[in-house]
DNA sequence: TTAATTGTGTAACTAATGTTACCGAGGGTA
DNA sequence: TACCCTCGGTAACATTAGTTACACAATTAA
């Protein structure tokens, strides 16, 4: 666990605190699809990001869902870090994107290190900026984007954090994170297909080319 | 001033920060419709709001505009204080909604302050936690409501934050902030007129009961 | 006073998205 | 084999939102 804590977040914390996470933190492995947090929960703890992708969701009142944004290596929680320090309860839900490796942090540390280490500060207020940032993307995607821009946007995100030009998901699946329906999601893949963007076969998506 | 300020931020601030900011603070005084900030801006201090709206808003590639929420009397721009420390330029457009009153303070100080008070840390820290907060309300509003749901909160919003039932926007305006048409808000305007929620007048809007 | 500008109302049309319904292919299971 | 279930393709239709065009009243400027 150390090694792997000090080769992604080596260059940002000192090794004090490299050493305190060491100690009071516990590491763990998620298969994909777990359910790491879900709406209204409280939280236990703060994950540091060591391997895989976290995909931070948020519902309607019909219980549907729509995906925000995913944590990547060397990355944690911004609305973690709030919640634990309010006691308030979990505004999104976070499930495994892909198999990932975490550590998690008792939620009492992150006062004491935000007093004591400035790395530790700069990494939580950077953090902080990184997810309003995303956040503001997806909300451009969302309120700026057709369906069609979305789904592409979608597309490429996607294969990205699992590293693979072939995504395993069902239209079912794309439709309901991207809040639509799978109807029109089919349509669309349909289109991008006809224009060689993708491949559509049963149960995966091939991708050719998405610029 | 400083009356002013320890009757916003004296239960929050210990006597001494207080003081540091009355020091290095600068008191500044804008009128409605004040552009405060600017997408690309750098920013030069972090404001603290003392009365008064602020809007923040985003601009899609044409320019056009999307109100995301409104700052208030007690509060700060998340979004500056990342800014400052990444020196990174600003992703977001503020504006003055109403004449407010603020308290401008130096980038620099806001470092030293998070290691030296814990009451400035949980002001940070509670600040971003709102802020998230009501990005994520104006997300679910955004990707989950018709526009006739948004208008309603929009008047609301509005209606609350200026303290008057009366609106004083043309229907352009109020388009502007939705991105949407002028001739969409008119229609939905009339709908609610029609149904008695509001009353139409050239140039402004009377409410009724928006429940 | 006349002319120009601004704000609003409305109709007709287009485009995008969502809904319902049905089909058939693929793959597993009794 | 027969049955079932999931997945994807497609047509037909409904709804929502955006666009274009034009009329007219209120206000301002010439």
């Amino acid at each position: 666990m150390i090694q792997e804590l000090k080769a992604i977040y080596g260059h940002l914390f000192e090794d004090d605190l490299i050493n305190e996470i060491v100690q009071v933190g516990t590491y763990k492995e998620v298969p994909a699809g777990f359910q790491m947090m879900d709406i209204g929960s409280y939280i236990k703890g703060m994950p540091l990001l060591i391997s895989g992708a976290i995909k931070i969701l948020r519902e309607d009142k019909n219980g549907d869902e729509l995906l925000l944004y995913y944590l990547e290596r060397g990355e944690t929680c911004s609305m973690t870090m709030t919640c634990c320090m309010g006691q308030t309860k979990s505004e999104i839900r976070a499930i495994a994107e892909t198999d990932a490796k975490l550590i998690m942090v008792p939620v009492q540390k992150m006062e004491e290190w935000t007093a004591k280490y400035k790395t530790w500060r700069n990494f939580v207020f950077e953090s902080y900026h990184s997810r309003l940032n995303e956040l503001l993307l997806t909300m451009d995607s969302i309120a700026f984007d057709n369906m069609d821009e979305r789904l592409l946007n979608y597309l490429r995100e996607k294969a990205r954090v699992n590293n693979d030009q072939t995504l395993h998901n069902t239209h079912q699946e794309i439709a309901y994170e991207l809040h639509s329906s799978r109807v029109v999601i089919s349509r669309l893949l349909k289109k991008l297909e006809n224009i060689g963007k993708i491949k559509l076969h049963r149960n995966y998506i091939e991708i050719i080319n998405l610029d």
